[in-house]
DNA sequence: GCGTCCGCCTGACATTTGTCATGCCGAGTG
DNA sequence: CACTCGGCATGACAAATGTCAGGCGGACGC
């Protein structure tokens, strides 16, 4: 890799005890710098905004916006910023929406720092990489069979809400709330809304 | 503190990323060294018996056996071993539990490496310690209002099981079945069982 | 010992939810 | 163009769920 020009890195995940660990970490390697950290999503774009890093290393699940969305916004706002996302609760759709969003690395937290220092170059040398395991769970679990307003309404009941709020909410019959509920549970293989939501976001498809 | 005598640790986190992270900045402090490593329930156990430390560093979730768990095990098999656990989403029950179980110290890890140390140094002097913000937490949830079988029935519907099959499961009629349920609901504050499922489990009472 | 309270349990009734048959419309195909 | 297919939408009917009034029994205070 270019010996004399370091990689410079932001930091990104709201559990201060790794990122400083993590930071402290990848700074040991010689060719990587962090010149910034954050802890929540709107922060990482401002950081982002001022340092201009070569790499961004984001935790998926963050206070304000998630990893995902931020890397949407670096996608437009810094085209050469690599994204490199780091997880612990990986699920197929995660994955498969961070590829979408033109994220360059999908790793759990499950690696090594060592391994994440050679991802972290991999990403910044313009490859990319998905941690295999992850990769598989995300083509068995395939895409999303709901059609988009299936997929609405599936996320307006997430919380328990009764038909009548939701068919409000979305203005819909309750009659067609109910329909598109069954319709997806039925393609979930779910015996009722309930267990959907929760196959549903197991698969990271609401 | 005993400057001669090093504190001996257990660091156990299913995370490779965070926890060699951490073995890395705990040794860095003069007084602590990392004695043994483990990523899941059992392994802790199997680390802690072989190498007895003189604290456990546990994060809350893990395979196998959660940190409240290995540390009641811990509590008996080797009571001079202090447990500190680590979590990322600190649910109010979660600390009732592990403060039952016997755990000297309970934080998230948004706590700096820094803060980690002197924490580890807390509670190997004998004291206990507890996130305010999660004390707080707890105290505001307080004690669970469900009685034994409101919350067993509870847990049954959990997975979105259609009424019939938790009277099965339970021994129990449809009626008495709904009753308990109706009554979680309303002690809840939920509209109805899937929202209160969703609400007990935020504050840990299931 | 008696009344009272609370947890446990049940069945009957009203409400909510799931299923089905049906219609409308736009996209793709022969 | 006519045909078919799939997504969107609706209301009627059946099944599951939530609510209610009430019975049984142990624990507590007096």
């Amino acid at each position: 890799m270019t010996a004399a020009e370091p990689v410079r890195l932001l930091l990104a995940d709201d559990e201060h005890l790794i990122r400083g660990a993590l930071a402290a970490l990848l700074s040991l390697e010689e060719d990587l710098v962090v010149v910034a950290e954050a802890a929540t999503g709107p922060e990482a774009m401002a950081m982002a905004r001022a340092h201009k890093p070569d790499v961004a290393v984001l935790d998926l699940q963050m206070p304000g916006a998630d990893g995902v969305k931020v890397a949407t916004s670096l996608r437009s706002e810094l085209p050469g910023c690599k994204v490199l996302i780091v997880t612990s609760h990986g699920r197929p759709g995660h994955l498969k929406r961070a590829l979408q969003a033109g994220v360059r690395g999908f790793v759990p937290k499950t690696v090594s720092a060592q391994r994440l220092a050679e991802l972290i170059r991999t990403v910044h040398a313009g490859n990319r990489y998905v941690d295999p395991e992850l990769a598989a769970d995300a083509i068995a679990a395939g895409d999303s069979p709901l059609t988009a307003r299936e997929a609405e309404v599936l996320e307006l009941a997430a919380d328990g809400a009764p038909v009548a709020e939701i068919a409000e909410r979305a203005a819909l019959s309750q009659g067609t709330v109910r329909n598109y509920l069954s319709s997806a549970a039925s393609k979930l293989g779910a015996e009722n809304r309930h267990a959907a939501v929760r196959l549903a976001r197991e698969r990271g498809w609401v």
